[in-house]
RNA sequence: GGGGAUAUCGUCUAGAGGUUAGGACGAGGGAUUUUCAGUCCUUAAGCCGGGGUUCGAUUCCCCGUAUCCCUACCA
């Protein structure tokens, strides 16, 4: 039989990266078996605030983000759908009746209070709290006296009183449940919608998965699921429980954390292999191969369970951001280029794009002006960048006003607008830049070389007042190529602006 | 309170009954260079504690400790 695996999250609100990586085991393993890939959307929980529609739309839009997509799914089909529990309310209901029948689980007629209630007596008490199974053992006048009473239900699953649960984990081994232990679950909510338990164990037998890779936060829910496997007569699928992320501070990863919200990466310029790689290496290693950058072909021939690591794994930005620069640099220009661009644009440091309606003229005039400075600029400064968004910071000075009036650092101007070669030294450089016939980045070396001799200065000397008076910076990608790229039409409008200052 | 899981450099991890305990991020140093970055070289940094088992445990077992997860009509 061939591997099905899935993942389903439910639409709680906005994806993090903690589903996003086992969502990328789940995918890995599906790849690497020859198997298929479902999503499912667990969308039970009612709750007003907690039940956001919206988020279902950012799963679909990071999938489409990671590139993996589904096999089947809710926003894909599949033969074995509805995808979406909400829409099986009528498949679970009929388990539970069955179950209920067959004396596996009962209905439940407590109120809130009442579970309320026992909960601070067993607080008080110092006991272990829990449902104490008090409608367990209803007789049928104690229901029909409850039904009288206009009371609802929820179904509870009648976990045995002894023996064991054992969970043969792929990647913890074996583990026991005391099955007295464990609390008579509710599985179908008295709003006719099942809880997870129900709901989880019906789709992934229906839907034939063979192996469930999901946190280690459901652990401890296995033996009421394996009970329900047992009691429905279903085979069990392989369970694999991966460590959880968490944060420096040891916890699970949440909001609290900061940008965990897969959206944010995106829109902070995270290149998706950087980040799948990277996920995929937060809990889970190539053994003793020693290497952390692998392509996502190269993940696949060597994913497997047994590498995943049963320890927690601290989310590391500073690591993330180091193999993100790493993907960068690796990347075609032209797609970095034409990544950056939304940020450039949006920084208002180049034009929107123009209308449909513009003329081929208008359009040419464009890609001369803006889009081929783009292209010429963008590279100098790629070997840079750890995320695409700071492009904006990196390049701005290109886009500046001709003159470049206003934005020179500070401590920069201090130090190099201060030394007493500075007006001479400008005075030949502007001459001899408006004399050269070409403007290419060895002819301006050249002159900046003849002007280190005539002025008898190190080259230091003259690079550093002429960068901070072009860019107005101290740090930047080498002069030449920067004055190059700037053109000789801005680079001179600076130059004469400082000249003229000092 | 109960149940479960986990424990190797600060972080992600490899590893094996006997190894100089390996790699990566980060940090320090150096080289390259007009700065930064990059690249290359390099240094420091680790087996939670106590008992066993064993000729020998960081590795296997037990206990302790610590941390995390669950303990909802949430997933």
């Amino acid at each position: 039989m061939s591997v099905r695996v899935r993942y389903a999250p439910s639409p709680t609100g906005s994806p993090h990266v903690g589903g996003l990586r086992t969502a990328i085991y789940n995918w890995l393993l599906a790849q690497k078996e020859g198997g298929q890939f479902l999503v499912r959307l667990e969308d039970t929980d009612r709750t007003p605030g907690r039940y956001v529609p919206e988020s279902a739309y950012d799963l679909e839009e990071s999938f489409h983000y990671v590139g993996m997509m589904p096999d089947e799914g809710w926003f894909t089909g599949g033969s074995v759908g509805p995808y979406v529990q909400s829409q099986r309310l009528r498949i679970y209901l009929g388990y539970a009746d069955k179950l209920v029948a067959e004396g596996h689980a009962y209905r439940c007629y407590c109120t809130r209070e009442e579970l309320d209630t026992m909960r601070q007596e067993q607080i008080a008490k110092g006991l272990p709290t829990g449902y104490d199974r008090r409608h367990r053992y209803l007789t049928p006048e104690q229901r029909a006296a409850f039904e009288a009473e206009g009371r609802s239900h929820v179904v509870r699953l009648a976990m045995p009183l002894e023996g064991v649960q054992i969970l043969h984990d792929e990647i913890r081994g074996e583990i026991q449940f005391e099955n007295s232990l464990q609390d008579d679950q509710v599985l179908l909510k008295s709003d006719g919608f099942p809880t997870y338990f129900l709901a989880c164990t019906v789709d992934d037998h229906l839907m034939k998965i063979t192996h469930v890779l999901r946190g280690e936060e459901w652990l401890p829910s296995a033996p009421k699921m394996l009970q329900l496997y047992d009691v429905l007569g279903w085979e069990r699928p392989k369970f694999a429980h991966l460590p959880v992320i968490v944060g420096t501070d040891k916890k699970k990863l949440a909001k609290r954390h900061g940008d965990t919200q897969i959206r944010t990466f995106m829109e902070q310029g995270y290149l998706p292999e950087a980040l799948i790689n990277f996920l995929v290496l937060l809990g889970w290693s190539a053994g003793d191969e020693n290497r952390e950058l692998f392509t996502i072909p190269e993940l696949i021939e060597r994913f497997s369970l047994a590498g995943i690591a049963e320890s927690p794994a601290v989310f590391d930005y500073e690591k993330l951001k180091w193999m993100n620069g790493h993907y960068i640099r690796q990347s075609e220009p032209g797609r970095i280029i034409g990544m950056c661009l939304p940020y450039l644009r949006k920084a208002g440091l180049v034009p929107e794009a123009l209308p449909s309606t513009a003329t081929d003229q208008e359009k040419e005039a464009y890609r001369v002006e803006w889009l081929d400075y783009v292209r010429r600029v963008v590279p100098l400064e790629i070997e840079r960048m750890k995320v695409l968004s700071e492009v904006t910071e990196l390049v701005g000075f290109f886009f500046q006003k001709m003159d470049y009036p206003i934005g020179y650092e500070e401590k920069a101007v201090a130090k190099w607008f201060g030394v007493s070669y500075l007006k001479p030294m400008l005075a030949q450089e502007i001459a001899a830049f408006e004399a050269l016939p070409e403007w290419t980045a060895q002819n301006v070396e050249q002159i900046l070389h003849s002007l280190v001799d005539t002025m008898g200065l190190k080259l230091a000397d003259v690079v550093h007042p002429t960068r901070v008076a072009t860019t107005g910076r101290t740090v930047g990608p080498g002069l030449f190529e920067t004055l190059h790229a700037l053109g000789r039409e801005r680079v001179l409008a600076r130059l004469r602006a400082v000249y003229e200052r000092a």
